[in-house]
DNA sequence: AGCTCATATTTCATCGGTGAAATAAAAGAT
DNA sequence: ATCTTTTATTTCACCGATGAAATATGAGCT
């Protein structure tokens, strides 16, 4: 496999290249944005990787892990899906392997009985426990060498640029919007 | 759908009250990753969505980009799969669309006649700059209220990630080496 | 010349996810 | 009491990618 770090010096030199077919690219901006998305794959990978053991993938794991961090231990699908941005489609199979599994229950809900409920059960929670603290060691290796300042700083970039992707797509949004109602 | 911002909401409240299940929790390390890949996500998505259009998916358009930058506009599937961190069969699909649309030639290498030479053709030429330019405010819009320190900081840090993330890999590639060598 | 290694392609089964449409059932509004 | 909306599920066709195995071809070594 290739080195990360060697698909990114690809990639300046790419955009060094392109910059002078197209002056006007903001070469600062799509570093940075080609940047987030090479190391949050290789991220994603290395999750997907831990997971193979236990014969989860990412969606059913955030799914099982969200429901370890309720409260009461349970959610509905509508929820799950906007929490893990998934489908309909794809939660209600998510939520097929893992009731035949035995991590989670499905059941109707007792005030608003269109509601399913989903709970993880114990044995979900024992998986948690099993898959979870062996994750932390590399956790902590990723962000070897930064400063607690550094963690902060990102965190902060990070979430505002979270802030300005909302915005992004608040536009794209109204504007299909505005655009459907003038149909 | 549901706001980027308020994903990260429920992250953050899910973290906090997994600590207090999991004390030994790493939850600034943890929440870092989790933010990672939620903005990403959300990056991606709007790439794609960017894309559609053209009827151009990821792959397909950083293959492009990347034959674009290159001082000869070529490359080899191998270089190109590395790069893009496709596997060969993917790749060769890739190449067989994007020679299906005229985007790309695939030719023999002359001086190493196993290699295939991709090369961009005028009319791949063309569709990067119809796609690229368009893009630009977008990417703008993405770093609005960033600093140069900031761009500068971010960049460092997301380095300084890959880094980390290199060494990870590595370790484990060479205890799987390792394992098989003794085996 | 012969053997091994490297490069690329093709086929095939499979996975994870999407999007649209149909169905069901119950909540909420008037 | 009926109508509309919400919530969830199911089915189906499809997309993009993976991984393994088979095939082909040619480079490089000895």
């Amino acid at each position: 496999m290739s080195s990360l770090s060697k698909c990114i010096g690809m990639m300046d030199e790419g955009i060094e290249r392109t910059m002078r077919l197209i002056p006007q690219l903001p070469a600062v901006e799509a570093k940075l944005s080609r940047l987030m998305l090479m190391v949050s794959g290789s991220l994603n990978e290395e999750l997907e990787f831990e997971l193979k053991p236990y014969k989860l993938n990412h969606s059913e794991f955030l799914t099982l892990m969200f429901l370890y961090s309720r409260p009461d231990s349970s959610s509905t699908p509508g929820e799950l899906c906007e929490f893990t941005k998934q489908g309909a489609t794809n939660m209600t199979r998510i939520g097929n392997t893992l009731v035949k599994r035995g991590l989670i229950t499905r059941g109707g809900s007792e005030d608003d009985r269109r509601r399913v409920v989903i709970r993880i059960t114990a044995a979900g929670k024992r998986l948690v426990l099993k898959i979870v603290p062996p994750l932390f060691p590399r956790l902590d290796a990723m962000f070897n060498g930064f400063s607690d300042t550094d963690k902060k700083n990102l965190s902060r970039l990070l979430r505002k640029l979270a802030h300005n992707l909302d915005q992004a797509t608040e536009d794209t949004d109204t504007h299909l919007g505005t655009m459907k109602a003038t149909k």
